[in-house]
RNA sequence: GGACCUGUGGUGCAGCUCGGAGUGCACGCCGCCCUGUCAAGGCGGAGGUCGCGGGUUCAAAUCCCGUCAGGUCCGCCA
């Protein structure tokens, strides 16, 4: 019998991989007892579970084994008698007979039961996170994760980058998102961060002749979680010299398809491309899910002369809902409160119908403007029109969730549609400090064309900045960077930040870029989204082997915990009061 | 910081509107029976602070207030 690879000093095989070419063979497997099934005390079956699926060993007599005892069993594979075939089970052909079973552990009775048979409550599964772990669910996600990181580190490779890792304790950059600290304690009162990205680190690789670097990243924010936010979560992180937004979207096209490949088994066309404006317009949002249509439509131009009150706003637009005709009162009123939570005014309907546009506003409308909604984006009878007016961007925004709402499907479901989103704005609103803020961050390079405008008009100023949007999820954003002095003055003036300011925020970037700083440009992407949506799952906990729960807790451990007097006075820290 | 949903033997649920004895279902667990099962089957059994605290009531799993835990979302995430 040649050796498998997974074979080992006690075992031949794996329980999944024994199949009708090994039957007359004696084996050596091992794994959890699954289920055992007695008939009496002659005979009783085990289904045996390892990473690669079950199988079943027969044993002549009664046997004291339970649920999730570790076992070795030695048998010999034969072919299972006439009739007694299981085609649902991959090796249900075969099975070991005349088997040895040796416990090489015992198993208290499992809290939950592993078969699948049942849903068991997530709060259940983090608690005993082990034991989940054994389940064929988490058993395939993490696999496939592993799979994708392979396949990255395999492309990047092949397209020339070098794989360098960055420190985890780094320095306070206080801007953006918040930092998890960690007190110093040879230094008294002093404190590293971890790194909320890799961002400075890799930049400075570009200064140090790295000129294609990438890592797979952990990153670090203490920021609320989400179904697709953890405080820790991994990054394909890349950054190259020499470059244009034109090469990083080819690098990063190839590293993700690669991915796909891997995953999917079918290797995706080429990624489409739409600027940040043309996804505002259409879709409302810079992550439009490319997987339904559900265009947004604007009708500003007929209601500006409007007499309904309602649509006395500088942009009107609209969204058909098809066969939305039928929806209940209760249902428009819940699409109404979900407007108006996400900060509409309000929220108008019309139903299509064969007698015309069914709604509280019908009787006060215009023919010209019964006529534009009835025609909305090809509007049928038995569809449904809404409206939101109000500023341009917030009546875009408002539509653009409801139609996620009403449109998209399961993560699980439909074409993966990837798009990459271009020409991100430069600066988005003002604090409240009243200076600009950075949409992406302050070392962003400006779009060629805007760049008389930074100081003119600095909200028009598109970047060079762009995002990989997958089925409506973020993966990931990147941009041009900044190399030349007098740009980036000029930002820093935008943003209201000191030349004194920026030198102590990041004056080692800035010295770093006196000596020599090549054009450069980078991005990063989360992999536990892109594995996600690969795995068909709506939350990144599914393929992350340890994850925090919403509130950050990690039910196994029960961290965060308090720590020892010792250790708080290693680090020189005392807590201030409860309360205030 | 805010909104909504959930919490009932080990697990998953029902019961909650309309208060009346911890009532029910499925799985699991324990014991006995069973020589071809694979969601094995048959018989029997154990197992509960209805998340926690307070209130209303003659009486609370059920109604009210608070709180804790989990989830989804808003804010937040350069």
């Amino acid at each position: 019998m040649p050796k498998e690879i997974e074979a080992t000093s006690l075992r031949d095989l794996l329980c999944g991989s024994v199949n009708e070419n090994h039957v007359g063979e004696r084996v050596s497997v091992c794994g959890w007892v699954a289920k055992r099934r007695e008939h009496g005390e002659h005979l009783a079956f085990l289904d045996l579970r390892d990473r690669s699926g079950v199988l079943q060993a027969v044993v002549e007599g009664s046997v004291d084994v339970r649920s999730e005892y570790v076992v070795r069993v030695t048998g010999t594979v034969t072919p299972r008698p006439e009739g007694t075939v299981n085609v649902r089970l991959a090796t249900g052909a075969v099975e070991l007979s005349d088997c040895q079973v040796e416990i090489l552990s015992i198993a208290d009775v499992p809290p939950f039961q592993l078969d699948d048979r049942v849903d068991i409550d997530e709060q259940v599964r983090l608690r005993y996170r082990y034991l989940d772990l054994r389940r064929e669910q988490m058993q395939r996600n993490l696999r496939l994760r592993a799979k994708v990181n392979a396949a990255l580190r395999r492309s990047m490779d092949a397209q020339g980058f070098c794989e360098v890792e960055t420190p985890l304790l780094w320095a306070p950059t206080p801007e953006g998102a918040r930092e998890f600290v960690v007190p110093s304690r040879l230094h008294e009162g002093e404190f590293y961060v971890l790194p909320q990205s890799p961002q400075i680190a890799k930049q400075l690789l570009m200064v140090g002749g790295f000129d294609r670097y990438f890592q797979i990243a952990r990153c670090l924010r203490d920021e609320d979680l989400r179904a697709d936010r953890q405080f820790e979560f991994t990054q394909l992180d890349l950054e190259a010299s020499f470059v244009t937004q034109e090469d990083i979207l080819d690098f990063v096209s190839e590293a993700v398809l690669d991915a796909a490949e891997v995953a999917t088994g079918a290797r995706p066309g080429e990624i489409g491309r739409m600027t940040w404006a043309e996804a505002l317009d259409h879709y409302g949002t810079d992550k439009p899910d490319l997987r339904f249509a559900m265009v947004l439509q604007d009708l500003s131009e007929v209601f500006a002369a409007s007499e309904v009150k309602a649509f006395a706003a500088p942009t009107v637009k609209a969204l058909r809902v098809a066969e939305g005709a039928s929806f209940s009162r209760s249902k428009l009123d819940a699409l109404t409160d979900q407007a108006k939570s996400l900060g509409a005014k309000g929220l108008a309907w019309f139903r299509v119908t064969s007698e015309g546009l069914d709604s509280p506003l019908a009787r006060f409308l215009s023919e010209k403007e019964v006529a534009a909604i009835s025609s909305v984006d090809d509007a049928q009878i038995g569809d449904l029109v809404l409206i939101v007016a109000d500023e341009y961007v917030e009546a875009c925004r408002v539509l653009g969730a409801l139609r996620v709402t009403l449109g998209a499907r399961p993560v699980g479901e439909g074409p993966h549609h990837y798009v990459w989103v271009t020409e991100f704005p430069l600066f988005e609103g003002i604090d409240e400090d009243g200076n600009l803020q950075a949409a992406h961050h302050p070392f962003t390079m400006p779009h060629p064309d805007d760049l008389s405008l930074i100081e003119s008009d600095p909200l028009k100023v598109r970047s060079q900045a762009y995002d990989l949007v997958l089925n409506g999820w973020e993966l990931g954003s990147g941009s041009v960077r900044i190399h030349r002095a007098d740009i980036q003055s000029r930002i820093f003036r935008a943003l209201g930040i000191s030349d004194d300011e920026a030198q102590s925020r990041f004056g080692f970037l800035l010295g770093a870029f006196k000596y020599g700083a090549p054009p450069h440009a980078g991005f990063a992407f989360g992999i536990d989204r892109l594995v996600a949506i690969f795995a068909g799952e709506e939350n990144i906990r599914e393929v992350i082997a340890f994850p925090k729960t919403q509130s950050g807790n990690d039910l196994m451990t029960g961290a965060p915990k308090s720590i020892s007097e010792r250790q708080t006075r290693d680090l020189h820290l005392r807590f201030a009061p409860k309360g205030k």
